[in-house]
DNA sequence: TTTATATAGTGGTTTAAAGTGGCATAAAGT
DNA sequence: ACTTTATGCCACTTTAAACCACTATATAAA
């Protein structure tokens, strides 16, 4: 499963490295090393083709016609390109998707489980990181609970 | 079951010997030298990879399309970042890890059962003192209700 | 008590791997 | 054909992993 947070560089012809960590929970739990990047709030979320697969199937279960189905899916679907990995471990972000996430050099990617998320490192940092923390503050009673 | 406290000192790369005892507990309970370290309040929480997997179980589990989970994710499995234990029974804590932890060179590791915690020694003395002040404060309440 | 022997913790050095930048070639779009 | 975009490859730098060595403390034997 993907964790942990990196923060990368993106060249200036928009390919970023993957953590090599996440390379290797690829090649050794999915044993495929294609990325499906999509649009994801602020940021991209890369999920492993299987992994996708399983999102696809779902989508395709939805009730086709309700309106928010369809954004949903336009939303999701529209943006989803697979990426390969090449032989010294980057993808290229196509153009679409770094304007979307607003990447422009410093980029940091999140591991959350069955996928990973690329973000702006400023995005990251002035609007979701502390966020992030207080939500997490706020619902670690959540898992603790079930523990004690 | 990780018990007891242990003073040690980082390198200046960032390496920290983990407790004999732990190793232990590690080898014998859990036959796997890994660990999944992750933020913890003031400190640095360790986890056997067994252990951080039922959290990540739990986790998993959460509906994982709620903004509220999304958010609890980004902090939680962000910053867990597994390490491995070296020849000489040493873990490397990546950078952003003594970071927030604020350690610089000297460590307390104190076992907490199902893990143990990592401290800074300054920020563990402060905790502590203050810990023991609270219990002053306490027992001189007691005391005043005696009518001393 | 003293002397060996082992083990834990620490420091430093070497080696390997990860990440990054740049360039050359290939493919695609105009 | 020519510009643009993508892919593959190589070189450099930094960082992490592996290795070796020393010291202090504990353990066992003389």
């Amino acid at each position: 499963m993907f964790r942990g947070r990196y923060e990368h560089t993106m060249t200036d012809k928009g390919r970023i490295s993957v953590p090599s960590k996440f390379r290797e929970v690829l090649k050794e739990k999915y044993d495929d090393e294609t990325l499906v990047i999509t649009n994801f709030d602020k940021c991209l979320a890369a999920y492993p083709v299987k992994e996708w697969n399983e999102i696809e199937k779902k989508a395709a279960e939805l009730p086709q016609f309700r309106q928010e189905v369809i954004s949903f899916l336009r939303y999701l679907m529209g943006s989803a390109i697979d990426c390969q990995i090449d032989g010294s471990g980057r993808v290229l972000i196509p153009q679409a998707l770094r304007n979307h996430a607003q990447i422009k050099r410093d980029v940091v990617m999140i591991g959350m489980l069955s996928r990973f998320e690329i973000w702006s490192r400023e995005l990251w940092e002035e609007e979701e990181s502390k966020k992030a923390y207080e939500e997490f503050k706020r619902s670690r009673e959540i898992l603790a609970g079930q523990r004690l």
